[in-house]
DNA sequence: GCGCTAACTGGTAATCATTACCGGTAGGCT
DNA sequence: AGCCTACCGGTAATGATTACCAGTTAGCGC
């Protein structure tokens, strides 16, 4: 019979750990050059791998900077539920927001248009509170 | 005395040209793809090099599709005006849109959150009515 | 029209993130 | 213990964008 459809190894668990602990987003070079520093190496495209299946599985979100960096972040339990992010721009802090009255206007204006199908991406970015203070 | 700080180049045209016919958003490529092809040959820097000052000169407005690849299009006449793209992921097609609601809504939510500086990233993207039709 | 100078051009090399390959490793089952 | 297969990870490849730099040319004064 086959073996397991999924096998549990110790770098799987390395990068979900370093996304746990980087706490908001990060990209997978950082994820990389983290575990590698604190000598839990792995490699590299075992991290991208492991970053892409949980994409996939749902278990991260992905967000694209604005200056095109993709970056990777644990989020809700079971990735059901979509929403949105607040990231700090310096800090790198993230808050999980839903925006109920946006879904509903995108949708309204898309059909607006006659547009079918209709996906969006939405982040802010800001300087959190205690970012704001400390200047 | 020191010549003109912009020069017209049949380049700096070509450029324009093509993002003027072009309609919707295209990327760096694929100016430098079209015009190639239309005999109107410029150089692959040259085209990123005008790319990058119109938008500097807020004629253009660039959007990362979801994939990562950058996009450019001709945009408000002067520049002026925060809106957002309807785009179609099928045909190109753009429709401006603005959404005062949103930004307030965005704004508001930073605030509850104690961010500041706020900025966003808002694309819709769908399938036109055409599109939909041709299915 | 002529010449000058600085801005512009464009081919090539360099960068950078991400992906593809592929021989080697090691879970998990029998 | 032994096998089968999924998983690893170093390296090469890719693809978009930027950096370099020597050659070209627009625009100004004469």
């Amino acid at each position: 019979m086959a073996p397991a459809r999924q096998r549990s190894t110790r770098q799987g668990g390395a990068v979900k750990d370093a996304l746990t602990s980087a706490g908001g987003f990060c990209s997978a070079q950082d994820v990389y050059a983290a575990l590698r520093s604190q000598g839990d190496a792995v490699g590299l495209s075992t991290v991208y791998r492991h970053l892409q299946s949980l994409v996939d599985a749902g278990q991260v979100d992905v967000i694209h900077t604005p200056e095109g960096e993709t970056t990777y972040r644990l989020c809700g339990e079971a990735g059901q539920g979509h929403h949105h992010h607040l990231v700090c721009r310096e800090c790198g802090r993230t808050a999980e927001i839903e925006g109920r009255a946006v879904e509903k206007w995108a949708a309204t204006v898309a059909a607006e248009h006659g547009y079918t199908d209709v996906d969006h991406t939405l982040e802010l970015f800001g300087r959190c509170a205690e970012c704001s203070a400390a200047r």
